[in-house]
RNA sequence: GCCCCCGUUGUGUAGUGGCCUAGCACGCCGCCCUCUCAAGGCGGUAGCGCCGGUUCGAAUCCGGUCGGGGGUACCA
């Protein structure tokens, strides 16, 4: 029994392929796409191809390059041919195939599969409007030319682009995510192929690539959804002349949409997956919410990690839908997988980020590291971001002399009744035996909740500002026991003379 | 304009003719817990685009309609 999937096939000689093209950072929607190939491949045991596509040579550089590849790498997304880690079919920088692509050109040209076209645009857009035809695209016009027509454009000093005839037939393909998808042959024009100056299009390299690199399952954004049909000519045109076996299988994910109805587009903020390595995300938290921009795990579940989704992922429950990308949800989901990450996980992705923002050093000093590690308990569970670490537990880590309370928290709570809490606070807690949460705790509540008769939270709230600086911060309590005993009085003292 | 795709609460979805007085998650609102903020617990808000048909019975099937999106290049 064949599966509805895979034909014929074995899982494991299942090849699927990234073609991003490097013109700047990688999108977000286009992370979804290499998500979801890379989880088709995975499931199966097969391969999965990094092909770069980059023939539009004016558009393309290397930071986009560069980019694209350090995002992939940042979210774990390991590929198993293509740049870097090379593979029999490479190649896999399309900059560097023109040949090939000449080649094959030249083939379907000599197979009658494709054609020479003198036309220019004008001229095809001035007999669309003459006819009346609400056809779009080319109108077939030179499909046939004769010896002495040829003659005649090329004496004229026209130019030519290479077109494929596409045959007079219905298209019709089977849709992994859609189910069946037909159209019609006059509404499938013949395509340009090849420019006028010889340089290949991406018309022709996608799918001639497939074909030469052997992909059996193109998944991909329903943008391209309309392109199918001619590119389903054209395999067919490939095979014709011995390349490849024919066209592979198609699943069009749903377009990525930002805020309103708009796909998302670069413009958006948040499109880039850079973004959100910047912004101190988990590649865990954004990877869970990519895969379920149009799949899920479960109808009840919706945290789960690239494992899993490899182990579940079946391309025909991919949802159709257009989605929608919500920053909120990525937060919650990012925010799961940080709760999800082991106290020292937690402590070695915090680090750089620490050092980046100058709150220890790089290297940390031992007793930087030893304060971190105390510390990251009372933050763990605290924090959304990685980068949310840096106000958190600054205060812990900066210099006497540079430290500063948030000016408006300041503002609000060393007021003057404020700092008298401070100063009872002060005298409390420089009594305190043994330095600790459970003292301090106990101090300070005997001292301004039953010596002063304050409700705890405004009790606590001067000494928080004056500690930490903010009104948002770890416990205090156990803050006050990593600060020191020192550093604590000396904060304290400070903050209830000073006026704010 | 033409072609194609899509249509369940604000968002993402579950749901494949009766288990649906439509489930889950995020968001939002309220309550509890509480030294702040989170986390956690409890509760609430809000949806099958519309009209016909098939059927004893429709979110689920069919037709139409409306709406949204994508495509329509010598870009990718």
């Amino acid at each position: 029994m064949t599966d509805a999937v895979l034909g014929d096939l074995a899982p494991e000689d299942v090849r699927v392929r990234f073609p991003p093209s490097p013109t700047g950072f990688l999108h977000v929607g286009n992370a979804r796409s290499a998500l979801f190939n890379w989880a088709f491949a995975r499931h199966y045991g097969g391969t999965l191809v990094l092909r770069i596509e980059d023939t539009d040579l004016a558009r393309n550089t290397d930071e986009g390059y560069n980019s694209v590849l350090d995002s992939l790498r940042w979210l774990g997304i390991d590929w198993d041919e293509g740049p870097e880690v090379g593979g029999p079919v490479g190649p896999y920088r399309q900059s560097e195939r023109f040949d090939v692509y000449r080649d094959i050109a030249t083939r379907l040209r000599e197979a009658g599969s494709a054609y020479d076209c003198f036309c220019t645009t004008e001229e095809v857009d001035a007999r669309r409007k003459a006819s009346g035809s609400k056809v779009q695209g080319y109108d077939g016009h030179c499909r046939e030319l004769t010896a002495d027509q040829r003659a005649e454009f090329e004496a004229e000093g026209r130019t030519s682009v290479l077109r494929l005839r596409i045959p007079d037939v219905p298209l019709t393909f089977d849709d992994l995510v859609r189910g069946e998808v037909t159209f019609l042959p006059e509404n499938v024009p013949d395509f340009a192929l090849v420019r006028a100056n010889g340089d290949p299009l991406y018309t022709l390299v996608n799918p001639a690539d497939d074909a030469l690199m052997g992909i059996t399952h193109v998944l991909r954004g329903e943008d391209l959804l309309s392109s199918t049909p001619r590119q389903l000519a054209l395999y067919d045109a490939l095979a014709g002349i011995g390349i490849g076996t024919g066209a592979p299988r198609f699943g069009h994910l749903p377009i990525v949409m930002g805020e309103g109805n708009k796909r998302l587009s670069k413009r958006d903020r948040g499109s880039g997956l850079l973004d959100y390595v910047e912004g101190g995300y988990l590649p865990e938290g954004v990877l869970n919410y990519l895969a379920l921009l149009g799949w899920g795990i479960a109808a009840d579940r919706d945290v789960f990690t690239m494992a899993e989704m490899a182990e579940a992922f079946d391309i025909r429950r991919v949802n159709p839908n257009p989605a929608r990308f919500d920053l909120k949800k990525l937060d919650a989901i990012n925010a799961s997988h940080m709760r999800l990450l082991a106290l020292d996980d937690m402590t070695t992705r915090v680090t750089p980020l620490l050092q980046s923002a100058g709150v220890v050093a790089d290297p940390m000093t031992p007793e930087q590291a030893d304060l971190l590690t105390r510390a990251m308990p009372l933050v763990h569970e605290r924090m959304n971001k990685l980068t949310e670490s840096v106000d958190m537990l600054g205060f812990l880590f900066v210099e006497e002399a540079d430290f500063v309370h948030d000016p408006a928290d300041a503002e609000k709570l060393l007021d003057e009744a404020g700092r008298g809490v401070v100063s009872a606070a002060h005298d409390a807690l420089a009594e305190v035996g043994t330095w600790e949460t459970a003292s301090i705790d106990e101090a300070l509540r005997a001292s301004l909740v039953e010596g002063l008769g304050l409700k705890p939270r405004n009790a606590f709230g001067p000494v928080r500002v004056a500690i930490t600086g903010r009104r948002v911060s770890p416990p205090l309590f156990e803050s006050l026991e990593l600060l020191g005993r020192e550093r604590s009085l000396a904060r304290l003292a400070s903050a209830s003379s000073s006026a704010p």
